[in-house]
DNA sequence: CTGAAAGCGCTTACAG
DNA sequence: CTGAAAGCGCTTACAG
């Protein structure tokens, strides 16, 4: 028969230790006002009995659960992972847990996909994804947006890079290279919108015809080679294009392979993100860097400062993002 | 000033709908001993006060976190997310909840993997990943391991597809199409293993010569890439190659290219897991489908029934692969 | 620096 | 069907 055997508790630990419990607290708390003898016999007592605080315990007892949400649109599409990483490093220091939430699995459970959270009662909450009006979020509950988002939240931070400066860059990027026939594929959401935003300021700027193709708000290999597939029917002389991000940019290149166009030869192509898909060496796509894991780390500045300063005016941080040069952009072939 | 409004509690809730702390008590967990009259007059107050109820409390008074701790690899490697949905499709139901905890992100902070939801009180792990020494798993933990590993855990059930039926049917596949000149690329791991191993029957049963490159444990883009152009140096005549999941096969493509073989004219190429990755239009792999979303649900069923029957023998689920047949594989060109 | 007491917000028997 | 009581395993003041 398997008997499920008790966890040890902060009093068989005291006991083992021949301490109170109330030091056994505080030496788990890392308290200062501990004799070094006393510690010892404590941590040895927790080692030998394998004790495990219970978090559960600890938060009722202590009203704070030590936990941020962070809410991220869908594990497929991989740039909250050094998001993620930034965000880690930054908040593990100051003792605070991470737990994430996807929304597209959860969309069939809950109502509000913030739900779970709430009653983890999280100090805080990390939004690494567009906000919708069912997220319903209570009042003074510390919010910090990463990454452009088309809706604003009242009172919350925000991290992000410049994505118009983004694709400002990208497309300089091409026009520095001798196009003149750019086009740009763009998606929905906010960091979407701003790209394309630097795409049509930096074509204007040079005096060049912007040409637009918005093939879906979702922005994945499928509608990157749907839209780009659109846009060299409608406009064969182009001959660079700027995808919204890197997954659509890998659409393109399967679009330009499938109208028998060579990259970068015939065909020019830059995505956006600097995710792992655009190191790979099937792509070498050229791409723009926003920096993920350094936005992970300025949203953990924020949320300790605003969790020590509740009060204070939102901030807003923008890194300046990177072009990435691989091996899908070049001159183009001839002038047209 | 931000004054942080206390959340409700029960006993808001009881003194607003006029009834005790055990009856609301009772509403949450859907007991059917309770009017309708004063079930209605809960249910109101708790939305009227946006009433949720803590999650600590509920688990230290409860005895039971209703979590189970699911330990992935690497957010990276996608393969887990279809996992994850047949799994949350079967927990749900019961009322039990899942936390993710990927060992990469974690490994520079906890020594111990499963730190966190030791101290969580999960009450069952999922295994994602190969277990390693570094996992303390406690006895008469419930565990299931998903996917085929090095290593066994003694008293856990397993749900795996049958990767060595599936090894032996993507060389059938490429035998099938009149190869006789094909090379395995693999990587480490229980399920690489068995792959290999289902490859080498396949091999031997058609009286063909394997060829076999293992570049590293990892299986990534990077290594498949690396494996096939050695490959492809020491053995040119080579006319299909298949990779040990489908990260792997992309680098193969890209190897291919760089040799200058066309795909599928000159190389044959076929991957495993039929990730998201292998369904773009860029790749348009030839894979083996191992069910991971069946999987997942294999491992709920597991799982539940292991809550309620701890003492039962551990049983082993293998579903059957399949071949998803797309544009990277073809006879060979010429025979040779 | 250390110990006894109260309490966090629930659930669980246990009377009525 | 309903209400008062105990207790889950911690943390937090508060005396000593």
């Amino acid at each position: 028969m398997v008997r499920r055997t008790r966890r040890a508790t902060i009093y068989d630990v005291a006991e083992a230790a021949g301490v109170s419990k109330s030091l056994v607290s505080l030496v788990l708390r890392d308290s200062p006002h501990v004799s070094e003898a006393r510690r010892t016999a404590v941590l040895e007592a927790i080692e030998r009995l394998d004790y495990r605080p219970s978090q559960a315990a600890a938060a009722l007892a202590g009203g704070s659960s030590r936990t941020v949400g962070v809410v991220i649109d869908d594990y497929t599409n991989l740039w909250f992972v050094e998001l993620l990483r930034g965000l880690q490093d930054g908040l593990t220091s100051a003792g605070l847990r991470i737990a994430v939430s996807d929304r597209t699995l959860n969309s069939h459970i809950e109502s509000d996909p913030l739900d779970g959270f709430l009653s983890t009662r999280v100090e805080a909450l990390v939004l690494a994804t567009e906000p919708t009006a069912s997220m319903r979020i209570p009042p003074n509950m510390p919010v910090v947006v990463a990454g452009n988002r088309e809706t604003e939240i009242p009172g919350a931070d925000l991290a992000a890079s410049d994505d118009r400066l983004g694709g400002r860059l990208a497309t300089e990027h091409l026009i520095g290279l001798g196009h003149r026939h750019i086009a740009h594929v763009a998606g929905g959401g906010g960091a979407s919108a701003q790209r394309l935003d630097g795409y049509l300021g930096a074509m204007r700027d040079a005096g060049l015809a912007p040409v637009v193709v918005t093939p879906s708000r979702a922005t994945t290999e499928e509608t990157g080679y749907a839209g780009t597939m659109t846009l060299l029917e409608a406009h064969p002389g182009t001959t660079a294009v700027f995808a919204s991000n890197d997954s659509m940019a890998m659409g393109a290149l399967a679009a330009a392979r499938d109208r028998g166009l060579e990259v970068p030869a015939d065909l020019s192509v830059i995505g956006y993100d600097a995710s792992p898909l655009a190191a790979t060496h099937l792509m070498q796509l050229t791409t723009i860097d926003s920096l993920n894991r350094e936005i992970g780390a300025e949203v953990a500045t924020a949320l300790l400062s605003r969790l020590t300063e509740p009060g204070r005016e939102p901030v807003a941080t923008r890194l300046i993002p990177q072009l990435v040069e691989r091996s899908t952009t070049a001159a183009p072939r001839r002038r047209l």
